[in-house]
DNA sequence: TGTACATCAGTGAACGCGCGTTCACTGATGTAC
DNA sequence: TGTACATCAGTGAACGCGCGTTCACTGATGTAC
């Protein structure tokens, strides 16, 4: 961390770092550019040298959200193969491991009203993450007889719906909105009675 | 609309419809007091014979939501009824209803980091509409084999969570996001695969 | 019906604040010779 | 190695803005007699 002297070292990737942490305490709208600039150690101009405004920065930090994001699934995944049933929990799973473990990079991703689309690089990224998905649940699908295998893309689609309303109903706040159940659990369980339902686990286990 | 001469009339719940309207166009986050009371033809000072302040404003229009909610469910229940099924499957239907005809309610009450728990009736109308899914659900669950049933509050929690879900990534956004399914489609069928998973719809049809 | 009066919903001016952004600048760093 | 110079990352002061909130006030409305 070379801080000594005049110029920063790395100050574009400091400011994205005091962003996720403010994104992460405060939230998408307490987040602040002068207060991100404090915390780099920094004048809040010096942020426009290394982007474009308050909007470009939180993009910067979703983007490196979801190329994280991609990596994990794609490590779980390929984690649990060859079994394709246990690879796609697996990547489920990862999918809220990675809302716990990285808040700030979930609400930049998904609850700061960016969108996905505002740069080519931030639509890269966040394709690059769906599309792990996609492919567990193609290679998944391989198993059901064709003509009852619903389209992979809205399969991932209902998979990645489920995991995100855990995360946002009941893996979010702090006190008070508190489900019985742990949202790991209510998850797993979840994805287990789809596939279920899909025909993948045995009807009676 | 009475509203000639000095008094307004019925500002608390204009103020409340403006605040709606907002949230609407512009998210939780570009929703402003000041605003909310020049729409309502008001001073910003006059807010303040109705409401605490700017949460309160945004807890009361969520209140009322919840309360919408719960009634727009419970009614297409009712209207299913006996069959359990059909009746859970028209709740799941009316979640998504409620949620894209009236977004700015859903956004007051879910995306607005207004915790549900903020006053007692807010949280008693936050527990109603869940009552009414809960229901839903436990009555559904009465044909589901006893060793195999889920608890009714994990079962309904799925629902939530995915309904949620669609809402949330798929419903919402104007451009870009688009998947290639209706959210109604979306959510439709994960409910019925989820409901096949669950033993209550036949595993061929 | 008419008058006196209490109530209280809304006014308007003011506040302090922190925001995002701009600008001309300065001085540390790196490079060419 | 030493000097001259170009680059450019960060400064610091300033801006205009709209925010939420407060306050003493005013005047319309409703009520008692």
């Amino acid at each position: 961390m070379p801080k000594r002297g005049y110029h920063h070292g790395n100050l574009r990737q400091a400011l994205v770092e005091a962003a996720l942490r403010l994104i992460e305490s405060k939230g998408p709208t307490g987040f602040t550019l002068t207060e991100a600039a404090k915390q780099a150690g920094v004048t809040p101009a010096a942020v426009y040298r290394h982007f474009e405004g308050r909007e470009d920065l939180i993009a910067e930090a979703a983007r490196q959200g979801f190329l994280m994001f991609a990596d994990l699934m794609q490590h779980a995944y390929d984690k649990y193969q060859p079994s394709a049933l246990a690879a796609f929990e697996a990547t489920g799973r990862a999918y809220l491991a990675f809302a716990r473990k990285h808040p700030g990079h979930y609400i930049a991703m998904f609850e700061s009203g960016i969108s996905a689309n505002r740069t080519p690089e931030l639509a890269d990224a966040a394709a690059r993450a769906r599309g792990v998905l996609e492919r567990a649940a193609n290679e998944l699908s391989k198993h059901i007889p064709a003509d009852k295998r619903p389209p992979a893309t809205m399969f991932s689609a209902h998979i990645m719906a489920m995991s995100h309303g855990v995360v946002e109903l009941y893996a979010r706040n702090a006190p008070g909105t508190s489900s019985p159940y742990a949202p790991e659990d209510l998850l797993e369980s979840g994805i287990g009675v789809y596939l279920r339902g899909l025909g993948l686990i045995a009807p009676d286990s």
